[in-house]
DNA sequence: CGGCCATGCGCAAGGCGTTTGCGAGCATCG
DNA sequence: CGATGCTCGCAAACGCCTTGCGCATGGCCG
């Protein structure tokens, strides 16, 4: 049950979580105290799941973006369970998803160099079978992270 | 020049933002004081790029992640600008990258249900020409939004 | 039509976390 | 061996966020 109000300042809020609430307050024209409550509920219902920081790929030494399109050579649960708890030793994979279609995974890996992508495949393919493989490198980034439509939200 | 402590406010900023610096104070055993000026020199030098609010998929109506992988029909400059205004305008689309190899670029889509994906599709062919479009769907998330390595920072 | 209840707002005070000035310890370097 | 710079910890001050309270508004029922 989310009013105009509600949707601006999750909006407002995945542009920059660091706004003071008085700040947010009169962008939704509203007092302090309406604000602060509006943000408490909106955390308690869920709708605000955590709080976080955006890091510096760059700084961070992570700078290239890689996609793996994966397709598996053993299509069993005892597989999938396998090759998930190999994912999620990998900090390195920062997202991953099972698809339908052609491919069955897509990772998306930061790393410090392309070359690098090497040490990463070679590590996974170490402990499950991959039927195949392929790598895409990010020439250019369009959108990352960005803001999740708030207008579908009930 | 980051040191053990550094790496390690940056992990624990990425799982939880909302943190108190006295909780994180004695997490990285220093004192209060200290840890806010840490915290505010990682600002300062662009590690922490910004503060953000991830919010719930499912609350939000957008339970459901399409892949979709473009090739292009027209390699041109030209065409790449107006392939990324039109994407940039599109806030179901909530990442997207030009690729090497096969496929020329990556959408990943936060949609209200799989059968909206024709909406978008095409909204897009409307205003650009694709070669080929192949869209996959997320049935299982292993990893999303996963803390990126702080190993490599120097 | 009038009264009642629920909901949400604004005001102001209180509480709490964050920040900052200051002195001390330690390592580096001339 | 002494000076310099860096970072820490302590404590106070600052500012922001929260919360209790009174009030207005809108809906519902008698």
């Amino acid at each position: 049950m989310l009013d105009e109000r509600d949707r601006k300042l999750l909006e407002l809020l995945q542009c920059d979580a660091g706004l003071s609430v008085v700040d947010l307050a009169d962008r939704v024209a509203l007092s302090v105290s309406a604000c602060s409550r509006r943000i408490q509920r909106l955390e308690a219902e869920g709708y605000i799941a955590r709080r976080t920081v955006v890091l510096d790929r760059g700084r961070l030494g992570v700078p290239t973006t890689v996609y793996a399109l994966i397709r598996t050579a053993h299509h069993s649960s005892e597989w999938m369970e396998r090759f998930a708890a190999v994912i999620a030793d990998i900090p390195e994979v920062v997202e991953a998803h099972r698809l339908t279609g052609n491919v069955d995974y897509i990772l998306k890996l930061a790393l410090p160099r392309v070359e690098h992508y090497d040490v990463i495949y070679k590590k996974i393919i170490r402990k499950v079978e991959l039927f195949d493989v392929s790598a895409s490198i990010s020439m250019e980034t369009l959108k990352d992270g960005a803001p999740l439509p708030v207008d579908y939200a009930s």
